[in-house]
DNA sequence: AATCTTAGCAACCGCGGAACG
DNA sequence: ACGTTCCGCGGTTGCTAAGAT
């Protein structure tokens, strides 16, 4: 006894969307002021499409505050941290893209990111090194490793939180300092994966959702840098960014250029155990 | 110019979990 | 507590355009 037929069998159109659905969708979801049920919704639009379908499209396409055009090399080098911590969790990663939609972010993860890091000779699923990604002896390494970016990540949010309860204006200052930036993650997903591999750890268990080997130097050092910083170094360690950065094709463009070891170096920025770079 | 290959992207499918009766 | 329905997510597929041969 299976679930009921979503909508196929039920001769309902699908494939590619027409520009006239499209209208209809939008005109009726501004009209109600939302999509309210989606499995009603196509019956009440007049649409021969099911709920799920137009869910999709207007999530991943039709949706006002969607931002259009190519990544920027803040995004992908986001999406890759965020990746490093969560995984495939694509929705939890767009949350922090504002205007990226899953989908897409997943799409550009299995077109370019994904290669960058094979290329790299980085697993794409633990970002830990090829090689030793299979070596059982890194467990200790990547808890050690785990633990320090903890402290890492529990003393920035506790300088954004002393800033803010200082600076409480600064949390809508457009200018946010890196500290509030901290403090957003923090409160955000992000923020609570690590906080459960923290806690899985003192468990002294791995049964994390994120396993540990996920969490490498990598990962967390990007949060531990000041992100400012990484800007700042990008002439250096992406080597030729700024072309790139300009280039809406960047994507292929890097594919050659993350084979440097340039890329490596930004990747594994070594942990920074002082805070000074809140400074 | 024709054909083949590859990359990029939109859309579909199925599963899991939340909500509800 | 249990079954059903709905929604959201992640994996995968398939179409199209661009590039290579």
């Amino acid at each position: 006894m299976g679930r009921k037929p979503c909508c196929d069998k039920m001769g309902l159109k699908k494939g590619p969307w027409t520009a006239e659905e499209d209208e209809i969708l939008v005109n009726y979801i501004n009209k109600n002021g939302g999509h309210g049920s989606w499995r009603s919704l196509p019956k009440l639009a007049g649409l021969l499409r099911c709920g799920k379908s137009c869910r999709l499209r207007w999530t991943n396409y039709l949706r006002p505050d969607i931002k259009r055009g190519s990544f920027t090399l803040e995004e992908e080098k986001l999406i890759m941290q965020l990746h490093g911590i969560l995984g495939n969790r694509w929705a939890a990663i767009a949350s922090q893209l504002p205007g990226r939609t899953d989908n897409e972010i997943k799409n550009l993860w299995n077109t370019h990111l994904k290669k960058r890091l094979i290329c790299m000779g980085l697993d794409p699923q633990t970002h830990q090194p090829l090689s030793s990604s299979r070596n059982p002896n890194d467990k200790a390494h990547a808890a050690s490793s785990s633990t320090r970016h903890m402290a890492q990540w529990e003393s920035a949010r506790l300088e954004a939180e002393a800033r803010l309860s200082r600076d409480p204006h600064l949390f809508n200052n457009t200018n946010k300092t890196d500290s509030d930036y901290f403090l957003r993650m923090w409160n955000s997903e992000v923020g609570q994966s690590f906080r459960d591999v923290h806690k899985s750890d003192n468990k002294g268990s791995c049964q994390s959702p994120i396993s540990l080997g996920s969490l490498s130097a990598t990962t967390t050092t990007y949060f531990a840098s000041n992100p400012a910083n990484v800007v700042a170094k990008e002439d250096l360690v992406w080597g030729g960014s700024k072309k790139i950065a300009s280039d809406s094709s960047s994507s292929s463009e890097l594919e050659e250029d993350s084979c440097d070891t340039s890329l490596q170096l930004l990747l594994d920025f070594p942990i920074n155990n002082d805070m000074s770079f809140l400074e």
